[in-house]
DNA sequence: ATATTGAATAATAAATGAAATATTTATTTT
DNA sequence: AAAATAAATATTTCATTTATTATTCAATAT
């Protein structure tokens, strides 16, 4: 098994952009299945064997590609929490109907990406993993903004950013997302947070 | 297409439960794909097209199966709201919790009905909505009981039940029960409940 | 007449082999 | 030497056949 060239190599890092991006054209348009290695090298006006200089394997292209859309993603969410002029709530609820709204428009826009990801994360929960303590991380400064104002009063910011991931679980699944209206999608994700906002008792 | 004989006929009620009954051992040892007409026929001692005056299909004994197993789950939730001395609060953490411990014997016990149930549900999401309904009905017994109580502050009973069915989605599915312990599951429903009791802002 | 059977048919799943494709390696080019 | 290619090999996929199983139905028994 030879390995490919060392990542350190600026312009090798450039060649590996530039065959994810071709990657991602074929990805969108016929899926990863129905793409081929020798296409994404024609693509890249290169041999199909070349391209093993740059990844392992036809799936650490899709490693690439799906690590790319998770980090759209998490840019997406950092940004709510730069967005001005919101309290520790309203950027809560942004947040977790941000993240809904990415994952709908990728499901009805991009179903064939949608499906990359979700097959090589099956295989790499360990992104899973990391994607989720990004987010519960910024759920987390989130949480403690909303002490520091006195609007919320959380005593263990980490363990509730957790649960709040637990709650809004369905949120992120794309079988839950599929075959229903986002309108209808984001007035439950309202009522849930509206919910772990106030509580039962309030 | 032939129809089965009418439902009402009591004795035909004792052959459908003979059936299901003799399906439902050969489903749990060998699975539904793996069980034959011919073998659950023999079982019953009548030919596999006997079977067919009972049941228009292979697949509506799965139905039958599933259907059962459904009820048992309801059962189990009905005897959370009879059960002595607890507040509602502590009846809508064990309400929560018993679903789970459901589904994880289950699947740890029996994964050869979890799948079929599973496969059976992917098809007849008229089950899984009457299911949730049950489900959201005894929710919301318990949430008017906290209202009575004044250990609750409901305005609307239905409504909030249907977001406490979302926030405790991971804790019905198959894919997050699996391969992790009972033990970390609870206490992640645990915090799930806590969280949804008092609120951030409590 | 009704219930049941068992053979006949239809549908499904498993097995096979051929074609396509991923990956490696020997060779050529820069 | 480093980079790239193109041919060689190893896997996977796909279409086709074969076998199994579900379902139907004409015949038989109750």
């Amino acid at each position: 098994m030879k390995q490919p060239i060392s990542t350190t190599d600026p312009a090798a890092e450039e060649i590996k952009s530039l065959i994810l991006d071709k990657a991602v054209d074929r990805f969108i348009r016929y899926g990863f299945g129905k793409t081929t290695m020798v296409e994404i090298a024609k693509d890249c006006g290169m041999s199909a064997g070349n391209l093993y200089r740059y990844f392992e394997s036809k799936f650490e292209i899709g490693v690439g590609v799906a690590q790319i859309y998770i980090s759209k993603a998490e840019q997406i969410l950092r940004d709510v929490l730069k967005r001005p002029g919101l309290s520790p709530t309203q950027r809560l609820e942004a947040f977790v109907l941000e993240k809904l709204r990415y994952m709908h428009h990728h499901i009805i826009e991009q179903p064939n990406v949608q499906d990359l990801v979700d097959y090589i994360l099956e295989d790499r929960w360990d992104l899973v993993e990391r994607h989720r303590d990004v987010q519960n991380s910024l759920m987390s400064e989130i949480l403690s903004d909303g002490n520091r104002t006195g609007e919320f009063n959380v005593s263990d910011v980490v363990h509730t950013a957790n649960a709040i991931y637990a709650m809004t679980t369905k949120f992120r699944l794309p079988h839950f997302i599929k075959n229903v209206t986002l309108e209808g999608l984001e007035q439950e994700a309202k009522a849930v947070v509206d919910l772990m906002l106030h509580g039962l008792k309030g």
